[in-house]
DNA sequence: CTCGTAAGGTACGTCGCGTACCCTATAGGG
DNA sequence: CCCTATAGGGTACGCGACGTACCTTACGAG
């Protein structure tokens, strides 16, 4: 009858497929026998590609986000960093977030899937992009030199992460980030100036 | 024959159960039946106290971990930073912390069990010890009183945190402890000195 | 002594992962 | 143009583990 999907075509069908549940109802619902039924086949066809359960989902979730990545200019590195860091925020509390999240925990044991997972969310992208936004600041004479440094750049970022890691889910209070903004990330890049 | 255990005492030999499981296997292992076993019981006067798998392991982790807090004083905050920081990623990459990480990855999605781990986990006295440090620092003229702030106390075990969530689980190397403490937690405090 | 409460024993429903087996279409080479 | 290796389809199942149901048995308080 209808001609048999192969290959590229046949995956392309499941990711689809995972990509929906993931979005629909989220990585604890996405269960094999569901991707596959969406995707009309079944699980052998999905088994043959990946390992395991994980695996597909880290591999799905590239569907879903477009990785919108910001890139103010508000004209102050307060402002900017405000406004990446609101813009994390609201994206890791996203179900686009909520999702990324339960795939960290789910692949937490595994350096491989670990590795997949911060190809696919755009973290180097975003780390990149704070660190373009600290050379605009030196530029404008706002901050010194010395101030871009990886380190310097992922602190806000990761300190968001923890936040999430200890709270419940809702979202972060955006005091708090206003918090690591003025207490935190705009102090360290004053104190770098003096060595 | 033997007089049944009843209330607190079956209460501790479940929960003694349960921890040795942990101890032996991780969180992954211990399962409801084995814990049942152990204790020499069976799964209904489990699920008659707790309700499910997640709270009898946050419950049992206590029984485990005697939080050995340390308080080093080597003279200069650099030195007290780094033995802290060193401390508390020797801990979590140990057995301990690797059970740890695993609860609140199985609690991630609610903030009540979230809230139970961290009381257990000692995590308030660990930040308290970090403020301690820090006044101690003033004291000796080594960081200006504006530096004794919680977001600045708590930064160097967030980003430590962070860094575990990112990559897999060996442990993370020293140079990367060194590294918070020199390029972010040194330099954020000396920026505190001048608003 | 009796009666409610809690423990013991056991079996079961359910769910979801991962696997096994066998059949069928299709592509690509001879 | 056929034929065979390869991959997809269908289906069933083993298994582990959670959580529940139901009955029986000890214990302790009145």
């Amino acid at each position: 009858m209808s001609t048999r999907r192969r290959g590229e075509e046949l995956e392309q069908a499941i990711l689809h497929a995972a990509a929906e549940e993931l979005r629909e109802s989220g990585y604890a619902e996405m269960t094999m026998d569901r991707v596959a039924a969406r995707a009309g086949t079944n699980k052998n066809a999905i088994y043959r590609r990946w390992p395991h359960r994980a695996a597909l989902g880290i591999a799905a979730y590239r569907h879903l986000s477009d990785a919108v990545m910001p890139n103010p200019d508000t004209g102050t590195l307060r402002g900017d960093a405000l406004e990446m860091l609101r813009q994390a925020n609201q994206t890791w509390s996203s179900p686009h977030g909520t999702v990324l999240r339960d795939l960290l925990a789910a692949a937490a044991d595994d350096p491989t899937l670990l590795d997949l997972i911060r190809e696919r969310s755009g973290a180097d992208t975003m780390d990149r992009a704070w660190l373009t936004m600290l050379e605009r600041a030196v530029a404008r004479g706002e901050a010194p030199p010395t101030a871009v440094h990886p380190r310097v750049a992922t602190t806000p970022i990761m300190l968001l992460r923890a936040e999430y890691a200890m709270r419940g889910f809702p979202s972060v209070p955006d005091e708090v980030l206003v918090e690591i903004i003025d207490e935190v990330f705009l102090p360290l890049v004053r104190g770098r100036a003096h060595p």
